[in-house]
RNA sequence: GCCCUUGUGGCGGAAUGGUAGACGCAACGGACUUAAAAUCCGUUGGUUUGAACAAAGCCGUGCCAGUUCGAGUCUGGCCAAGGGCACCA
């Protein structure tokens, strides 16, 4: 009897099973489900049209996750979605003249489509969310007004960056190099703006310490955020101006302990004292530098090594320390934004004060010193020391001192303890046409209004919108969708032009993945607190802090407005490292990426090779958190793989009557006879396979490229074993059996099509991912012999085999007595003997 | 400058303080074939002694110390690569 032996064909088979699920619908989460949920995300993408190799990692590895845990017997909820606002689409508009939404929406479909489906993800596609639709950014504007009700939002003028050419405002990530992203020739200058802001700094605190909560999140990640966060401790100090009693200046300290050597002040240009302390003489120098200063961009005005620049204002503050007049400067060395934007100069222990000191020939006082002496200073001296020149606080310790210095200045009414954070509030405003409107309207008679929420969405005009690429935001130009009456008075108002940063439509999309089509609530509140919080998240590591933290800020501040029952929306997290490739452009190793020119296609993979294969290759490469690099011939290697699974099939089907055996019975196993024991070892494989890869692949540990290393030992024993075989026992035709069976449920999660199809073949009822998770026999993986490994003085001398369970001694003796030991113990003298039980013995020797 | 991560064969990578190099790629050999590809079965860290397919020895996880009976693994210092932050007072 012959089975016709059919080719591997993954291309045919995984369209077949994609299909297949589609119309089965067997992804499909339902809301409060007996099972216990799982929620398992991936970070929604951009729809930028093509994904390649590099980004097809995420998507393979949450699927891994969602598939396991769904035969696990869980209730899983693995949704997909489209972060669909931004600026390629714009830019497209722009100089192809397609419309962003026409250009979005293509993408979409080819990303979905031809792309996502057919790496063989296994996605809830009634819950697909796309930003850049009214039915969701609709929320988005509901959100935003959330946020102003609660005093969240608001505005302010501060510096933002600047495109001359362009005309328009960017966001940090659009500046590359300190130059603008579509014109590389010119450098983004500041300039002060009335902006959009989110409050985010009110949560500075709890978005610090509530990292604590986050266990299962990377540790770099949480240290990124707690860096980005930025708490320090120090003093606010308040100096008064020598002539003017009514105007003092707050400033911010972290070393108080040197208040007795400082010897200036200096105020961030921008600083609102600085014209009113400018003294006559000097007031045309002062408006110059500023002027000067205004007009550099960041990358200028922060470069490594720049000299100091500034100027005096020509007026004077008093030491509260010690009644010391000090002139008052203005540098671009001190930042408006951080602290009080005036900063208390020390230069003999601050080796930024230092170098403005030298160069403006400004006193220079040492008050901290290692000995107690005072010596001339090369540059600022900024170890621990002991306090000098300090009047009464002379002789302390300056760790000491900081907190006596506080403490007096407390006692005086001019400082106190002071936190500050270098987390700066959210700067929203975006001039672009593609992003969801900011749902405000300015009426000339009552001032800023926001919009009521049963008007809500304001609808982002389309058709008819110029993208001329310059002079601001296209929607400044589209009168008609401008003008409005105004919701208090009834008289012509304007809408505000500015859209948001889609960052704020990833900030909850995750929430509204829970119930994504209420088209009466942003989502229903037992919905979201039955699904969330995320149970793993997965997604790049560039996110680390942008997204990740305000998306927590998101949570918190939901939490607050009583919309949530949990304050963190992310249990796990794991970030995946980048997929890398030789770039020719840059002749090494680079993330791979379009304009590095080392992109791999999906689809060419997958029509010669399969989905299954290259998923395989993106897990087995590498640990999910390193880097990897794609390899099609390593690709290839995994191809091979399923196709030794594949004619191993055939192989058993004709020749030991392959069927599905979940089990077998324990004891008939263990009362095989001697010669019986290649047959127990290969049980014992398949039970040793089932347990390591099911540890692998948990939430502790994510290790796929080892849980697919045992599946390839299972495959490779499984070969040796029937090698040379003409016929098989019914016992032998039972474990082959069982192996096999376990072999493509273990497989499931990582090579979807190639399981199912083969599950198919052996008549398996239903689908393989609707299986359970298979459980291994414990008893089989207990073996009555070790391999004993003999050292000398911790170096290999020999293996042997010996029954397990012997003492000390008789271990002991085995070891001494063994011929290598023997000679090598000549003429040496035996110090001790150490002995594992069951492992080792080590015999130490002089 | 500060903070973090990582250094293991020709390559990607395995190793609860206990046999370093699992698994794969590449390379080489054998079987099959008229032949090639594919497939199946093997070999493969370096080095020395040896006529040797025998056999045995030595060295080896970036470098230098330390802890330990025993270190790729723990500690300290250094070097290199990558990442984050960067005039944050």
């Amino acid at each position: 009897m012959v089975t016709s032996f059919i080719l591997y064909n993954p291309k045919q088979i995984e369209n077949k099973w994609q299909k297949h699920w589609e119309s089965t619908q067997i992804y499909k989460a339902i809301d409060f489900d007996s099972k216990p949920k799982y929620y398992s995300l991936v970070m929604f993408p951009y729809p930028s049209g093509d994904l390649h190799m590099g980004h097809m990692r995420v998507y393979t590895i949450s699927d891994v996750i969602s598939r396991h845990r769904r035969m696990c017997g869980f209730n899983v909820l693995n949704p997909m979605g489209f972060d669909a606002f931004g600026l390629p689409a714009e830019n497209a508009a722009i100089e192809r003249k397609i419309p962003p939404a026409e250009w979005t929406q293509k993408n979409i479909d080819y990303m979905k489509n031809q792309q996502l489906k057919r790496m063989g993800t296994s996605y809830d596609w009634s819950r697909e969310v796309i930003s850049c639709n009214s039915d969701y950014y609709k929320w988005t504007q509901w959100l935003f007004l959330q946020f102003y009700k609660n005093n969240l939002a608001y505005q302010k003028e501060a510096p933002v960056n600047w495109c001359t050419k362009c005309q328009t405002v960017l966001a940090n990530e659009q500046v590359e190099d300190g130059m603008c992203w579509r014109h590389d020739d010119t450098p983004v200058e500041r300039k002060m703006m009335r902006q959009w802001f989110l409050k985010i700094t009110n949560y500075a605190e709890e978005l610090l310490s509530d990292l604590d909560k986050l266990t299962g999140w990377p540790e770099r990640v949480k240290l990124m955020q707690k860096n980005w966060i930025g708490k320090s401790l120090g003093a606010e100090i308040d100096f008064l101006i020598d002539g003017k009693p009514n105007i003092k200046i707050p400033v911010y300290t972290t070393r108080p302990d040197t208040a007795f050597g400082i010897t200036y002040l200096v105020l961030a240009p921008e600083h609102n004292l600085v014209e009113k302390l400018s003294g006559e003489q000097n007031k045309s120098k002062v408006q110059e530098y500023i002027k000067k200063t205004s007009l550099l961009s960041e990358i200028e005005r922060l470069a490594e090594g720049k000299e100091k620049t500034g100027v005096p204002l020509g007026s004077f503050a008093i030491n509260p320390f010690n009644g010391k007049k000090i002139p008052i400067w203005t540098s671009d060395y001190v930042l408006l934004e951080y602290g009080t934007g005036a900063v208390m100069g020390v230069p003999a222990h601050d080796q930024r004060d230092f170098e403005f000191a030298k160069k403006f020939k400004l006193e220079i006082k040492q008050v901290i010193s290692q000995d107690g002496l005072e010596r001339q200073l090369t540059s600022a001296y900024t170890d621990p020391g002991i306090m000098i020149n300090s009047d009464i606080f002379n002789g302390l310790s300056n760790e000491d001192g900081k907190k006596k210095i506080i403490d007096h200045a407390e006692k005086n009414g001019f400082g106190r303890h002071k936190v500050t954070y270098r987390l700066r509030d959210w700067l929203i405003s975006r001039q672009r046409y593609w992003g969801c409107p900011i749902p405000i309207v300015y009426c000339a008679s009552c001032g800023l209004l926001p919009v009521e929420e049963n008007s809500l969405p304001v609808l982002l005009p389309e058709g008819g919108i110029e993208f001329a690429g310059s002079g601001g935001s296209p929607l400044e130009k589209c009168t008609e969708w401008l003008s409005i009456n105004c919701p208090q008075c009834g008289q012509k108002a304007k809408r505000e032009t500015d859209t948001m940063d889609t960052f704020i439509c990833s900030s909850y999309y995750y929430l509204r993945y829970a119930d994504a089509n209420n088209d009466k609530k942003i989502f229903d509140k037992e919905k979201v607190n039955y699904w969330l919080p995320v149970d793993q998240y997965v997604g790049g590591i560039e996110h680390a802090i942008l997204h990740l933290l305000y998306s927590r800020f998101f949570t918190k501040a939901l939490y607050d407005f009583g919309l949530l029952t949990f304050d963190e929306p992310f249990t796990n997290l794991l970030s995946q490292g980048m997929v890398t490739m030789h770039s020719p452009k840059e002749g090494k190793i680079a993330k791979m990426s379009k304009s590095k020119g080392n992109v791999v296609g999906t689809s060419e993979f997958f029509d010669e090779y399969g989905a299954d294969a290259a998923r395989l290759f993106i897990l087995f490469a590498a640990p999910p958190e390193q880097e990897v690099e794609w390899s099609t011939q390593g690709a290839i290697g995994q191809y091979r793989f399923l196709e030794r699974i594949w004619r191993l099939f055939f192989n058993l089907k004709e020749n030991a009557s392959l069927r599905i055996v979940e089990a077998i019975h324990v004891k008939v196993i263990h009362e095989l006879p001697q010669q019986g024991l290649p047959l127990r070892d290969l049980y014992r494989i398949a039970n040793y396979t089932i347990k390591s890869v099911s540890e692998d692949i948990s939430d502790k540990k994510y290790i796929f490229n080892t849980a697919i290393a045992r599946m390839t030992e299972l495959v490779n024993n499984m070969y040796k074993f029937i090698l040379d075989k003409k016929s098989y026992t019914d016992i032998e035709c039972q474990v082959l059996s069982f192996s096999f069976t376990n072999l493509i449920k273990l497989l499931a999660p990582f090579a979807p099509h190639i399981s199912e199809e083969l599950w198919e073949k052996l008549d398996g009822q239903d689908s393989i991912h609707r299986q359970k998770w298979p459980t291994y026999d414990k008893e089989s993986l207990v073996t009555d012999e070790i391999e004993l490994v003999i050292q000398m003085g911790g170096k290999k001398v020999d293996v042997l085999t010996t029954k397990k369970g012997q003492s000390q001694k008789e271990l002991e003796n085995i070891a001494l007595n063994q011929e290598k030991v023997k000679a090598k113990l000549e003429g040496k003298e035996l110090v001790k003997v150490v002995v594992i039980p069951d492992k080792i013995v080590n015999i130490v020797v002089k």
